[in-house]
DNA sequence: TGTTATAATTAGCCTTGTCTAACTTTTGTT
DNA sequence: AACAAAAGTTAGACAAGGCTAATTATAACA
C-alpha cells in the first residue's frame, strides 16, 4: 500500500496538496502548469497515485488527496517549510532555500532531519543544541515550486 | 565541454579521485565494487567521462583523472566533506551524516553552499554569521559509499 | 443546441541509468 | 607456453520520467 513514494510522486503529491491550500481546484492542467511539466506526465503520476490510493479524480473537476494522501503530502510539506526556514536561519535567500529545500525534502533522513527541528528549536542567538525541544513547523501557505 | 556533469557522473568521478587518492588502482571492478554497482555500468559511465575529456583508462591498469577532472572530483568531494562536517556539527551520527552529504553534494545551490562554509568557519559555541571568513575544507581521506 | 475551445488521455518515442548474459581479452600461475 | 580465472566490453532488456502528436471528451458560449 504505502510502497515508498518516488521523488517525482512525492512532488506531485504536494503540488496537489498546496493547491488545494490555497483553495483552487488542481486539475491536471493546473498541475501541469504548477510543476512546468506537460499534461501527459501529470496523468501518468495522477495514475500511479491513484493505484496507491493517495488521490482521487473527476475528470475536469479536478484531483483530490484522500485521507493517506494528506497525511503524505502534509509530511512532505512540514520537510519543506522546516529545510526552508532553516536554510533562512542559515543566511540564505528566500528563493535559494526555497530551491534547495525542495531537493532536499526527498533525501534527508529520519535522523538529519531530527537534528535540524532541534537546531530550529533553539533559541534565535543559537546557543547550544537542546535535545528535548520538539517543534512542528507552520502549515504553509504558498510556495515557489522551482523545477 | 564541461557539459554539466549528471550526479551519477559526479559520483563516479569523485569514486575514482577516492580510490586514487588512497594509492589504489581505479579499475573497472574496483569502482564497481565500491559504488555498489555491476562493472558495465562502471564501463558506460567511463566511457562518458573519457568522452567529456574527464579521464584517460588504460584497460585492466586503471583509470586516471584528467587535469579537468581532478579539479570536477574534487570540487565534488569539497562540497561533500563541508557537508559531512556540517551535518555532524548539527549532531547528526557519522554514518547519517556521510550518506545524506553524498545526497546533498549534488544538489545545492552555490549560494547555499557560502552560506554553510560561513556558518562553520564560525567558532564552536557559535555566535552569529561571519559573512567573511571562508575555510576550505580539508582534502579528505576516505568515505563510506551509501548507494 | 451545436460548435469551438479547452482539458484529458493515449500512443509512442527518448534519455538516463541500471541490470544480466554472453563474449573477449588479459593476467598470472604452473 | 598454456590455460584457467579475473577483468572488461558488448548487446539487449527494463524502469522511471519526461516529451510530442494525435485523439477523445467536456465545457462554454453564441
Amino acid at each position: 500500500m504505502d510502497a515508498k513514494l518516488s521523488q517525482s510522486l512525492e512532488d506531485y503529491l504536494e503540488m496537489i496538496h498546496m493547491l488545494r491550500e490555497e483553495g483552487k481546484v488542481a486539475r491536471v492542467k493546473d498541475i501541469a502548469d504548477a510543476l512546468s511539466v506537460k499534461m501527459p506526465s501529470v496523468t501518468k503520476a495522477v495514475v500511479e497515485l491513484k493505484k496507491m490510493g493517495l488521490v482521487t479524480q473527476e475528470p475536469y473537476a479536478g484531483v483530490e488527496l484522500t485521507e493517506a494522501g494528506q497525511a503524505v503530502a502534509a509530511a512532505v510539506l512540514n520537510r519543506h517549510m522546516l529545510l526552508k526556514n532553516f536554510l533562512e536561519r542559515l543566511g540564505v535567500s528566500e528563493e535559494s532555500a526555497d530551491k534547495d529545500a525542495c531537493c532536499m525534502e526527498h533525501i534527508l533522513s529520519a535522523e538529519t532531519l531530527e537534528r535540524i527541528e532541534e537546531f530550529m528549536g533553539t533559541p534565535k542567538g543559537g546557543r547550544r543544541l537542546n535535545r528535548f525541544k520538539r517543534t512542528m513547523r507552520a502549515p504553509v501557505k504558498a510556495r515557489n515550486f522551482v523545477k
